[in-house]
DNA sequence: TTGTAAGCGTTATCAT
DNA sequence: ATGATAACGCTTACAA
């Protein structure tokens, strides 16, 4: 009665339903999983959560979708919060230990632990991976542990070139950049769709890469920024938060936006919203990457080979440009 | 060996050992957490996590600092993250399932089955109630789960009169309050501290509640604050988001903080941090929160009867007033 | 210090 | 449509 109700009668569902209802009765899950031989369970990794949870508010709304897309699949979501340090081990063990049919990784950084148990495991897993990409590293030498995993995220060269070209449209012609993550591929592809949408235009010199996606980083670069070229008129900032530090700075120095300097950022979370103006932004459609994710774990847990998949990312227009 | 070990030759267990780590082996949880009749895990409820995550970036660091101290003592924190929706069945069932060997509640909101599961599997349980405290509602009619549960929060009333004594010693005579939550106890003890504070001076009508934890309900409660009362020179707002929302209407109805009016706040968290200037406020001491509530738990999984504790919360002077 | 056997609460299979 | 019986991979007690 308690699963898939082969074959009973009414008369004995209908007994044993009110019976477990009445006694608050639940299949005991250990027991259950160990028989089954499937804990029907999904391991949800954030890395470096606590940053990423304060960086991108949205970060927060997408394990929601992810964990009621998973319920809707009769999957249950166990979300792993991983802190800045080295307890990637205890996901890998956790992984290892036969608790999640499969993983989705939400991870901006390296986690070698976690990729080898994967490889080593056979665990379906997928990689969703914006805003927090990680390099697609070739062969490392961890024994056999291939670590091209299946990923879902937005077409982030194309969403910078869709956002940078605002800028020019808008006639400027000093247009710089603050980048963030040059180390990872998904920093690297926003920095080269601000190079192809400025053309003949781009200046090299007026690139400057924000050490961190915070608030404070933002805050040194557009200092800098400034600094060094007092006549930009543009600027293409690579992350809301960053995005938000560099206003602050160019308020303070009495740059007004846009008259004075155009502003495009990127990812379309709270902090764009709040600046003054509110900041033409690339949003990333977490519901969809929830979805996509889900939908690729699944048909994976289904036995399905997957592939990786680039969703479109929207431009926000707002006033800031 | 692979337990505590127990007698085991030092040869015998570097082999195991050995043997373990080239084969990446992990104990099964199904069949360990079965045969042992205890998964030695927690439970980590988050109730209304979207918002309560937007709402608080420090929510993400307190569920980490859980998470690593539990961890310390052997347990396994599993985040379960509940929507806005009915889904707390969900949570209710994972409890009733035997997977977790307790629980601690971060619920701003009302979660019945929840609690009811907890009272019956007399599961030990602490609530972890700020900044989202549930009221302690007295017996409800549900079937003798009685609800007082052992909680773990900040003095909301000492602290509240703390900081809105800054405004009475700054010389404000005109001091208002947005309040939030009245609905819940913590938020009628933030009331209650206010109106001490002021004493002789406190003039309900200078109290407007906000409806909702937000930036947008913070900013149409300062505006109808502003336009029932134009004379304010002072305003306690009982939660950071809120008047980060509260601070930018007073911008822009040409108030000078802290010049034409004074502004104190309550969590500590980002949002005042980021307003201009940046306001003072309480800040929540989340390390000892979360240390104080894990120390509580284990006790009660070993035992040892609990008791609730009101840690006493700092206040964080600023320039806004 | 090491080996052995029973049993944890389910699922799956087979017989009724 | 239902009842009986062997796993599942471990822990725990007890025997060796």
């Amino acid at each position: 009665v308690i699963n898939g109700e082969r074959y009973v009668s009414a008369q004995a569902r209908d007994a044993v339903q009110a019976a477990a209802a009445q006694l608050g009765y639940v299949a005991n899950k250990a027991a259950r999983d160990l028989a089954a031989h499937t804990p029907r369970t999904v391991a949800v990794i954030v890395n470096d959560a606590a940053t990423r949870l304060t960086r991108d508010a949205n970060t927060a709304a997408l394990i929601l979708a992810l964990q009621t897309q998973l319920a809707a699949c009769g999957y249950r979501a166990v979300t792993v919060l991983l802190g800045a340090g080295d307890d990637d081990k205890s996901a890998a063990d956790f992984l290892r230990s036969g608790s999640a049919d499969g993983a989705i990784l939400l991870s901006g950084e390296e986690c070698p632990l976690i990729l080898q148990a994967i490889g080593q495991t056979k665990l379906p897993a997928v990689l969703l991976c914006s805003p927090g990409n990680s390099s697609k590293n070739g062969t490392d030498g961890t024994d056999g542990a291939d670590s091209d995993l299946v990923s879902v995220a937005i077409d982030d060269e194309a969403a910078a070139r869709d956002v940078s070209s605002q800028l020019v449209l808008a006639g400027r012609t000093r247009i710089a950049m603050i980048a963030v993550g040059l180390d990872r591929e998904y920093g690297r592809a926003r920095l080269r769709g601000f190079t192809t949408t400025l053309g003949a235009g781009f200046d090299a010199r007026l690139v400057i890469e924000a050490r961190g996606f915070t608030y404070d980083a933002g805050q040194a670069a557009m200092r800098e920024l400034l600094n060094r070229h007092p006549g930009v008129d543009g600027v293409f900032i690579a992350s809301d938060v960053v995005a938000a530090g560099a206003v602050q700075v160019l308020h303070a120095a009495g740059r007004r936006i846009p008259e004075d300097v155009g502003v495009v950022a990127f990812d379309g979370n709270e902090w764009s919203e709040r600046c003054e103006p509110a900041l033409t932004t690339v949003r990333q459609p977490m519901g969809e990457l929830a979805h996509t994710a889900t939908g690729t774990l699944i048909a994976m847990l289904a036995g399905t080979p997957a592939v990786s998949i680039r969703l479109p990312a929207e431009t926000l227009v707002r006033s800031s440009v």
